[in-house]
RNA sequence: GCUCUUGUAGUUCAAUGGAUAGAACUGCGGACUUCUAAGCCGUUAAUCUAGGUUCGAUUCCUAGCGAGAGCACCA
């Protein structure tokens, strides 16, 4: 439909000079009852020259019926101050393969997301990140781009350190190969509880006590280790823990649909950042003990008083690495938006240090992941895990097969897909910028507004497909149903949904369409018997390419699609 | 305290400078029993408050109130 909205959008332009291109739109008409397209064109040239918006709207649209081509555009309708458009359609509409854009288009595009770190739990928090990053990478994918996926991970730094020193308060030894990657990790979050327990503990008795300090020392040593490994035995835990838990998060990827091209870590960054940071001196200050920051809207450090490189320190030597292992056109950084404030500073300074990078780069900020009844924190133990999560949505959605005529196995897998469909859909039909409230009774629901629902809806339709094979088909001549018509209608929106999604970075649009194609199908298989004796060819293609725009649509959102459920 | 984000039905979410603010869940009622009922149909219900800009604001601006996050050597 967008050729279409291009034609009326010149055809517009040429009936009246007062107004250029970027002032008016041509975009899908929000009611598919009064139209497939609209234009707000009239109202905004009767704005600019103070005439009666109606009445140029009836002009426009005398205009638009004598102008527009009779091959796209079969109706012009005027209705108060709008003009609305009916597309010519048929049931041979073609779903593109790729839609145009020219900001990704040809283009270079990096994206990371996810960023969980290794000896930490991967928590609901990455999964969050790790669905909106996998469906923008898509969007861009789908515009065209040559697109790169990464992970970025804090394999040095306190919460290893604090890992480490926490083992020697579990009562559990240091697993043993044979056990579990899941279970090698639980003991990794406990050791990181342990370890955060004990230090509140003991700054509760005292925050200048012989003990706290004691403590507070052994990390920082610890931590050390870590970074010149200096000490065996430290080596040995560290390597074996990064390994398990990087294990993991493959594991998981594996289930969510995601492979990365380029993994990066926090041990190689920092050394590149402070390498930036000395020599860039004259955009960095001396701070209090030592440290060097750098004066943004406020002040980051960089390097902290130990010589060792911070957050930001690390993500600017980042920049630098991930441009020189692929010189890219754009970059996207998915990330909680509890970091906008440092991570704002930190690519100001990147703009002034790295200035042919820092312009490419933008990073897009995600709510948090709150919980109606509880606040979760990695220190204390407080959180719900990735894995746990999609293990739970499985079970349930285990309930709803336990009566169709599969395999376990089967069963199993399918019911993964749905699970992993559940939550992915939760976080993606909405605004991400904004913090989203988790319930797990109810948002997370198999029914309604969900992933399952548009799973559940190809699965109708593949059945129906494939009983329709062994009919006899014949063209039908009477116009199609009303439910038909709306279905194929909303079958033409799917382009231009998808390019809205891509020109502002929010697959909430195409979780929305999809919703709304899903049910409008429903509402069409519900009505219409479309099978008998004979079956009209045209309801069978409308039923493909449905399920085509289902599966494309899904696929943007990082949801695989079931043959069976 | 300062900075940033945010406020739409009972609940969880959409949308928009302009056409009757759209779903889902919950509640109540219903149909079919035909191709997967994780489905379909009906029904009640909402733009935090006060100003401002505008022909027009739920959307933009200001203030207030509520919620969340951040406030240099964690990430």
């Amino acid at each position: 439909m967008i050729p279409v909205a291009t034609h009326i959008k010149e055809a517009c332009l040429s009936f009246s000079q007062e107004v250029t291109r970027d002032m008016f739109v041509v975009d899908i008409a929000k009611d598919i009852t009064k139209g497939d397209l609209y234009t707000n064109f009239a109202l905004v040239v009767a704005g600019k020259m103070g005439k009666n918006p109606v009445a140029v709207a009836v002009d426009l649209g005398v205009y638009l019926d004598a102008h527009l081509d009779k091959n796209l555009v079969e109706k012009v309708e005027v209705v108060g101050g709008y003009v609305n458009f009916w597309v010519k359609v048929g049931t041979d509409v073609s779903i593109p393969e790729h839609i145009q854009h020219s900001s990704f288009t040809g283009k270079k595009v990096a994206y990371e997301y996810t960023d969980p770190n290794p000896m930490k739990e991967f928590h609901i928090g990455h999964l969050m990140a790790n669905t909106i990053g996998e469906s923008m990478s898509r969007l861009g994918e789908l515009a065209g781009a040559e697109v790169k996926r990464y992970s970025y991970q804090g394999d040095v730094g306190r919460h290893i350190a604090t890992t480490l020193w926490g083992v020697r308060f579990l009562d559990a030894l240091w697993p043993e190969e044979e056990v579990s990657v899941t279970e090698k990790v639980k003991f990794l979050g406990s050791a990181y509880v342990a370890g955060n327990t004990k230090l509140a503990e003991l700054k509760e008795a005292g925050e200048e006590s012989e003990e706290y300090l004691k403590a507070v020392k052994e990390i920082e040593v610890m931590n050390q280790k870590v970074y010149d490994r200096t000490d065996e035995e430290v080596n040995v835990m560290y390597d074996q823990g990064k390994e398990w838990s990087l294990l993991k998060f493959e594991e998981l990827y594996d289930i969510l649909g995601t492979k990365f091209d380029y993994y990066f870590f926090e041990s190689v960054t920092g050394p590149i950042g402070i390498d930036l940071v000395k020599t860039h001196m004259n955009h960095f200050a001396n701070g209090e003990n030592g440290a060097i920051i750098f004066e943004g809207d406020h002040t980051r450090v960089f390097i902290n008083g130990k010589g060792l490189p911070t957050y930001e320190g690390k993500e600017l030597g980042l920049a630098k690495f991930k441009y020189d292992t692929w010189p890219y056109d754009k970059s996207f950084v998915i990330t909680a938006n509890e970091q906008k404030q440092a991570l704002d500073v930190t690519l100001a300074a990147i703009k002034l240090v790295l200035p042919e990078i820092g312009d490419k780069n933008e990073y897009i900020f995600n709510g948090m992941m709150k919980f109606a009844n509880m606040k979760m924190s990695s220190r204390t133990g407080k959180i719900i895990a990735g894995d746990e999560l999609v293990y739970s949505m499985m079970e349930a959605s285990l309930e709803k097969m336990k009566d169709r005529e599969m395999t376990d196995d089967e069963k199993k897998k399918i019911a993964q897909d749905v699970a992993v469909a559940a939550i992915k859909f939760t976080i993606l039909k909405q605004n991400f910028r904004k913090d989203i409230i988790f319930d797990q009774e109810k948002s997370l629901a198999l029914e309604g507004d969900s992933g399952p629902y548009i799973q559940y809806t190809a699965v109708r339709i593949q059945s129906v497909l494939k009983k329709v094979k062994d009919i006899a088909s014949t063209v039908g001549s009477e116009p199609l149903s009303k439910e038909a018509e709306l279905l194929l209608r909303t079958i033409y929106r799917f382009e231009h949904t998808c390019f809205n999604a891509i020109e502002e970075s929010a697959p909430q649009h195409v979780a929305q369409y999809l919703i709304d194609l899903a049910s409008k199908f429903n509402g069409f298989y519900a009505n219409n018997k479309i099978m008998g004796e004979t079956v009209d060819s045209r309801l069978v293609e409308l039923c493909e390419k449905t399920l085509k725009v289902l599966e494309k649509g899904l696929w943007i959102l990082g949801i695989r699609t079931v043959e069976k459920m």
